[in-house]
DNA sequence: ATGGCGTCGGAACGACGA
């Protein structure tokens, strides 16, 4: 089974350029982030016609997430335990039901700019709250697989040029220790199991001509339970979907299980 | 160098992204 996560940057604006990735490539599941739209307006049928269910937690503008599957989907959650007032549509959770079952999140972490403002608390407070509710979901022993855009370059080597990014809330200490507290809860990160190279990134800004210059980071993970290491065959880092017309600023990250 | 570039809402340009 080969489980997708991208950042698509509004899924409207960029459809025909999933579509065709999709089409391409064919995963059992993707997991979409940064949709920027109600469900109400999420292009299901495009991707029906590809053979995808579809569980959309969205909202207008701005954030927003989705799950396609290829299998039935089951038990979907909308959002994480103790939700503010308002809270953001960043976590959607769901079971694949394929012969061996998979749960799946597709996760848009906030991002935490600028860090002298209350962007940055906001964002520590979300990634302690995924951290607690990943705690719980081990607790199940299921294959179990939590990806998505998490807005945190974990090492230096996961950015062209990590100077530019130390006053970055993507790159602060704070955002790294706690990726860190999240993995440590016995979570193991695609990205090292693959034995992926350093330079291996997953966004470059549309801006300054950052692709031309490969002057980019990586910042899309997927992490895994123990039990879905164990189906662990390998993942593929789709850098040349920054080529394609009209692409994302992400590139898709596809990890493969055992059926 | 906080700008570039792209998207959204809503009909100009500010908010937001990373």
């Amino acid at each position: 089974m080969r489980i997708a996560t991208w950042n698509v940057n509004s899924v409207n604006a960029r459809v025909e350029t999933v579509v065709a990735w999709l089409r391409e490539h064919s995963p059992d599941v993707a997991c979409f982030q940064e949709i920027k739209c109600e469900e109400h307006k999420f292009p299901a049928l495009a991707f029906e016609e590809l053979g995808y269910n579809t569980a959309v937690w969205g909202q207008k503008s701005y954030n927003g997430v989705a799950i396609l599957s290829k299998f039935p989907i089951g038990d979907v959650r909308r959002g994480l335990p103790d939700p503010g007032e308002e809270e953001q549509s960043r976590y959607i959770e769901a079971v694949i039901e394929a012969p061996r079952p998979v749960r799946v999140a597709s996760i848009y972490l906030p991002n935490g700019n600028p860090v002298d403002s209350e962007k940055f608390p906001y964002k520590l407070a979300w990634m302690e709250r995924l951290r607690r509710h990943a705690v719980d979901l081990l607790r199940l022993e299921e294959s179990l697989v939590l990806c998505g855009d998490y807005n945190v370059i974990p090492d230096p080597e996961d950015a062209r040029n990590p100077a530019q990014w130390v006053r970055d809330a993507l790159f602060q200490p704070e955002s790294r220790a706690a990726w860190r507290a999240f993995k440590g809860i016995g979570l193991s990160e695609a990205h090292e199991l693959a034995g992926e190279p350093p330079g291996t990134f997953t966004f470059w800004d549309y801006q300054a001509g950052a692709w031309r210059r490969n002057d980019g980071i990586r910042i899309d993970h997927h992490f895994l339970s123990p039990q879905a290491v164990d189906r662990f065959l390998g993942m593929e880092t789709h850098r040349d979907a920054r080529d394609m017309e009209k692409p994302s600023d992400h590139v898709p990250v596809v990890i493969e299980l055992t059926d």
